[in-house]
DNA sequence: ATCCCGAGGG
DNA sequence: CCCTCTGGAT
C-alpha cells in the first residue's frame, strides 16, 4: 500500500463551492452572529456605521453612547455645534472628516427625505460619508434588505486569503463574493467574516492553528 | 494614489 | 516603533 498523503481538500473545491463551505462552517461556528454596532434605529446604525471607518466597533461603541444621548433626529445633528460633534466623535479617528459627513447626510436627509433613512442604494449613495459598504450595513440591518455584501477590511483579507476572490478593489470583491453565495446568505456571512476576523484571523496574527477553515484555506500557515 | 487621524496590540 | 481597526472622498 502507498503510505496515505494528507488531503489537500483545497485543491478539491471549486471557489464556488469553497466560499459555501465555508459559509456552513462560519454559520455552525458563530450562530450568534450579527451586527456588533450598537443602536436602535436606522438613523442611529448610520452614524455609527460612518464612525466605524478604520475603528474597532468597541470605540464606536464608548463614542456613540454619549452621541445617542446628545442628538436625537436628523435635524438635530444638521443643527449641530460642529466644534462639539468633532469633540465627541473625535477618538474614533478622522474625526473631522466623520463630523462632517455625519453633519452634512444629516441635513441632506432632512432636506431630502423628510428626515428619514431612504431604503434604497441609490439614494444611501447620494449620502457624503456613504458608499456601499455603509450603504449595505444599513440596508441589510437595519431595514433587512439584502442589498449586498458588506466588504470591510476583514472581509476584505479574508475572502482574499481564502481564495474567494483576487480582487483588491472593494466593490470588485463584492460583485464576486454575490455571484459566489445565495443573496438570503450575504449579510449573516458578512457578520460571520467579520466576527472571524476579529477572534481568529486575525490581521497581524491569524491562528490557523484554530481555524475552522484551515484545511480549505489556500493561505494557511502550520 | 493620497489624505484623513486616534487608540490599542505586539 | 510599526501595524491595524466593520472607509470614503479627492
Amino acid at each position: 500500500m502507498m503510505p496515505k498523503k494528507p488531503a489537500n481538500p483545497t485543491a478539491k473545491l471549486s471557489v464556488a463551492a469553497r466560499a459555501v463551505e465555508a459559509n456552513r462552517r462560519l454559520a455552525a461556528t458563530y450562530p450568534e452572529a450579527r451586527c456588533a454596532l450598537d443602536h436602535q434605529s436606522p438613523l442611529e446604525l448610520l452614524v455609527a456605521t460612518i464612525l466605524s471607518a478604520q475603528c474597532t466597533d468597541a470605540r464606536v461603541n464608548i463614542v456613540t453612547r454619549e452621541l445617542f444621548r446628545r442628538y436625537r433626529t436628523a435635524a438635530e445633528y444638521a443643527a449641530s455645534d460642529p466644534a462639539e460633534l468633532e469633540e465627541l466623535v473625535r477618538s474614533t479617528g478622522f474625526y473631522r472628516n466623520k463630523a462632517k459627513h455625519i453633519r452634512e447626510a444629516c441635513s441632506l436627509l432632512v432636506r431630502d427625505f423628510g428626515g428619514e433613512l431612504p431604503r434604497t442604494m441609490e439614494e444611501l449613495l447620494t449620502l457624503p460619508g456613504v458608499a456601499r459598504k455603509t450603504a449595505n450595513v444599513v440596508l441589510g440591518t437595519a431595514f433587512g434588505i439584502a442589498s449586498g455584501v458588506v466588504v470591510d477590511t476583514h472581509v476584505g483579507r479574508i475572502t482574499g486569503l481564502l481564495g474567494l476572490t483576487r480582487q483588491t478593489d472593494p466593490v470588485k470583491i463584492e460583485a464576486g463574493l454575490e455571484r459566489l453565495l445565495p443573496r438570503d446568505q450575504w449579510i449573516p456571512f458578512s457578520h460571520r467574516v467579520i466576527l472571524h476576523g476579529r477572534a481568529v484571523c486575525i490581521a497581524r496574527r491569524p491562528a490557523c492553528a484554530r481555524c475552522v477553515l484551515a484545511d480549505i484555506c489556500p493561505s494557511r500557515q502550520d
